[in-house]
RNA sequence: GGCCCCUUCGUCUAGCGGUUAGGACGCGGCCCUUUCACGGCUGAAACACGGGUUCAAUUCCCGUAGGGGUCACCA
């Protein structure tokens, strides 16, 4: 039979030919604007960027908002805000799904008028009663519509519909995943879904098909929370084929999710934040960030910090692992401390003022950046690390500087003032060579007079090198904070 | 529950029939040292289990267990 053999040939659907076609690289990531960029989207705009990056196509982005009522403006304009912090922008402009309704309404039609779709009049209730029936039963449920081969003429005049996909029953689908590998899914597991909801709007699975054929995407790669819908996707996919050629597959890449620290799903309370949360609040540096990601489910032999250039050269979906991977924050944060070394001092200058309160001396600041940097894991560290820098005298104690500074210490400061007083070449290797020769004519460890002075200078036990903190500080400063602890003793 | 997928140190991973199973984070120790860090060295720490195939399995196959995903007129 003639319709028999074009089922017949739906149902052994198959994969990508095997040659790849010569078209140029096209990826793309959708995001549904129901929330912030969270770290799993922003992982798989990552792999999108990248892939289409090493082989030099285009990647692009698509707001997927068909869901009018959870998609919002400020959710849209956080992952754009999360997309461009991690250097992750579309190379053209975003696609906005809902307005290419009528273009999905289109080919749902174009699917009905050659028999590939249906008109089905069964309503919600009525499903929900087969669905929780089947499941008393204890029996698998799929939506078989008696509208599927019905005569359009017995359909009821006013009644409300939605347009199904003709689902192929027999045989089974093979999608060739160039993460997952080759999966196999019996067709008698689909169902005939909906394309087109009852007041005319298209679902997500027929608009993902509509935009990324449109779109001209050749990979997508997202979540492997959707290799199920894959699946059906290429349903739609061989129906219009069959209509007007073109409608290839892309090939599929199905990245598996981010688990949390417990390895159940990552949620709020293990890092399911939106990557605003790690910039805003926990310091951290965009290139942490993307190479923490990168390294979650990839790796390239012992490679642990990877540039954008050589990731973009090294890295490849075929490459990314099949299990599922932990999100472990003290990795991302080790990784944050080494960038934040890495990272240009004016740069972080004006990161790190932002987050003190008072006056900053920018120069200043960027002058001490490079001790600082290594004594801290982020900016907020930084920012504390750099108080003493700009605080104003009589210096606060934290309470182990106020411990030090016993009688015997400030005494022993009031005879360091009064050598240093004396002292014109405030330079490191000046000082240094003073005080060691000041700590060995005493008879004392180098340490017995550097523990004191930081206290007093810094009103803290711990800071960098005492010589650097005398020279950043500067010799007016110095003196006066040292002689301001030096006269306690008197009082 | 049905279907699909996964399983190397606590975590991220390298490995792709024959290795003392490597690296990184975290943890312990030592060194460096004026404090705290950085850095260097070093230690403990893994092939989920059971069957096959093979001269030889972490590696290939099949089960078991555990984990994950998905089963909407949501995306």
């Amino acid at each position: 039979m003639a319709s028999d053999s074009a089922s017949a040939a739906a149902v052994t659907n198959g994969h990508a030919p095997a040659t790849a076609p010569a078209r140029a690289v096209v990826t793309r990531f959708a995001p549904s604007p129901t929330g912030y960029l969270h770290i799993g989207g922003a992982r798989t705009a990552l792999f999108n960027w990248l892939y289409a990056r090493h082989h030099g196509g285009t990647y692009l982005l698509r707001i997927e908002d068909t869901d009018r009522a959870r998609s919002t403006e400020p959710a849209i304009a956080a992952i754009f805000d999360g997309l461009s912090w991690l250097g992750l922008e579309g190379d053209q402009p975003p696609v906005f799904q809902f307005a290419r309704s009528a273009r999905h309404a289109e080919v749902a039609q174009s699917l009905l008028d050659h028999g590939h779709a249906y008109r089905c009049y069964l309503t919600p209730e009525e499903l929900t009663a087969r669905r929780e029936l089947a499941q008393a039963e204890r029996r698998p449920f799929r939506i078989v519509s008696e509208w599927r081969d019905a005569d359009p003429a017995s359909a009821p005049a006013d009644a409300p519909f939605v347009v199904r996909i003709k689902a192929p029953r027999e045989g089974e689908a093979v999608i060739d995943d160039l993460v997952q590998g080759r999966v196999t899914v019996s067709n008698a597991e689909l169902d005939d879904f909906v394309l087109l909801r009852s007041d005319g709007t298209p679902t997500y699975m027929l608009a993902v098909v509509v935009d990324d054929h449109d779109m001209g995407v050749t990979h997508v790669i997202r979540g492997d929370d959707h290799l199920n819908n894959a699946f059906r996707q290429v349903v739609i996919l061989h129906g219009m084929a069959k209509i007007e050629g073109g409608w290839d597959l892309p090939r599929y890449g199905h990245v598996p999710l981010i688990h949390g620290s417990d390895g159940a799903k990552l949620s709020k309370r293990h890092g399911a934040l939106g990557v605003d949360a790690y910039r805003d609040e926990m310091d951290i540096l965009p290139e942490a960030l993307f190479n923490y990601l990168l390294r979650l489910g990839w790796g390239h032999g012992d490679d642990e910090f990877i540039s954008r250039e050589q990731a973009i050269e090294w890295f490849d979906i075929v490459d990314v692992g099949k299990s599922p991977s932990r999100f472990d924050l003290a990795k991302l944060q080790n990784l944050n401390a080494h960038y934040l070394r890495e990272a240009d001092d004016d740069r972080l200058a004006g990161m790190v003022a932002a987050r003190m309160s008072g006056n900053v001396d920018l120069a200043l600041l960027t002058r001490a950046l490079p001790v600082l940097k290594v004594r801290a894991k982020d900016v907020g560290e930084l920012a504390a690390g750099a108080a003493f820098l700009f605080a104003q005298r009589p210096l606060t104690l934290e309470d182990k500087a106020a411990a030090m500074l016993t009688e015997e210490a400030r005494a022993l400061l009031a005879k360091i003032a009064d050598v240093l007083t004396a002292q014109s070449d405030w330079t490191i290797s000046a000082l240094e060579a003073n005080l060691k020769s000041l700590a060995e004519a005493w008879g004392l460890g180098l340490g017995k007079l550097a523990q004191p002075l930081r206290a007093a200078l810094t009103g803290q036990t711990t800071s960098p090198g005492i010589f650097d903190v005398l020279v950043l500080l500067g010799r007016y400063e110095s003196l006066a904070r040292i002689a301001a602890q030096a006269a306690e003793q008197v009082q």
